[in-house]
DNA sequence: CCGGATGTTCACCT
DNA sequence: GAGGTGAACATCCG
């Protein structure tokens, strides 16, 4: 599930543990962690430590500490966080709804609370201080600047869009929605967009992201319904094409975008 | 049984 | 170097 939207959630979440002090961590299998040595350096690092602010940037949360170090989460396709049983999001199309241990991956207690990353697929993972400069700007606040140099590519316009380096915190369903109602086909080359199309295209990235967290998640879409059947375009009522952009499945209206 | 799924990474081609 | 493809990760669902 997590793109921008849903981590910007959990993020909210993890929020009302700031202020707290980290009491323990937990992670059953080494593998989650990532760039980082093991659970017991982790655990020397945090434990003790006072957690100062909650942030995120794409779609990794950013656990800030008074040592100054910093534990980002990414949550993969299935990874959801519950804080204190609390959990923004309950209903993950790709995994199970419910908590049990078996796909609690990563936790930590502090004097406030407990949050426990929740992913059965397990494709999610934790990283400790990690380099956010591999990161474009964020897709919430992007600004036509700072897409620019992004698209000065041959690639696909959808595979640009996916790319966390050009734009951070887009997923599969993000680009389709915002290529669709900026009337732009996700398989052009992202060099061919004029100035005018540029622009178009980063006010459609901002609105989208923001309208589809008022509505509660990346699946709100005015695409997703024709989406889910394979269906017709709700602009224009022709048949939708279903192609492979940038890896992923592309849902697009052949007559409605160029 | 098979294929695909809101993600990322890596090996291997062209 | 730039890009593309396919596999892998682990689980559920149609």
């Amino acid at each position: 599930m997590p793109e921008l939207i849903e981590v910007e959630s959990y993020r909210t979440a993890a929020a009302r543990l700031v202020g707290s002090r980290i009491t323990r961590v937990e992670c059953a299998d080494d593998r989650y962690l990532r760039h980082t040595v093991d659970l017991l350096a982790l655990r020397s690092v945090l434990e003790g430590a006072r957690l100062t602010d909650v942030g995120r940037h794409g779609k990794v949360m950013l656990l800030g500490t008074d040592r100054g170090h910093v534990l980002g989460v990414r949550f993969g396709m299935t990874g959801r966080l519950s804080v204190d049983g609390y959990e923004p999001i309950t209903e993950l199309r790709y995994g199970p709804s419910g908590t049990g241990d078996g796909v609690r991956r990563f936790g930590i207690g502090t004097t406030a609370g407990a949050a426990w990353v929740l992913d059965p697929r397990r494709l999610g993972s934790v990283e400790l201080d990690p380099d956010l400069t591999v990161l474009g700007p964020d897709a919430a606040s992007l600004r036509v600047d700072d897409l620019r140099p992004a698209l000065r590519s041959s690639r696909a316009l959808k595979a640009v869009l996916l790319d966390q380096q050009s734009v951070a915190g887009l997923g599969n369903l993000l680009v389709d929605e915002s290529l669709w109602r900026a009337g732009l086909a996700p398989g052009r080359p992202a060099e061919s967009l004029g100035a005018a199309e540029q622009v178009r295209l980063v006010r459609t990235v901002v609105r989208t992201v923001a309208q589809l967290t008022r509505r509660g998640g990346s699946h709100t879409g005015d695409l997703q319904e024709a989406r889910d059947a394979r269906g017709a375009c709700p602009r224009c009522g022709a048949a939708l094409a279903v192609d492979r952009i940038g890896g992923r499945t592309t849902i697009w209206c052949p007559g409605d975008q160029r």
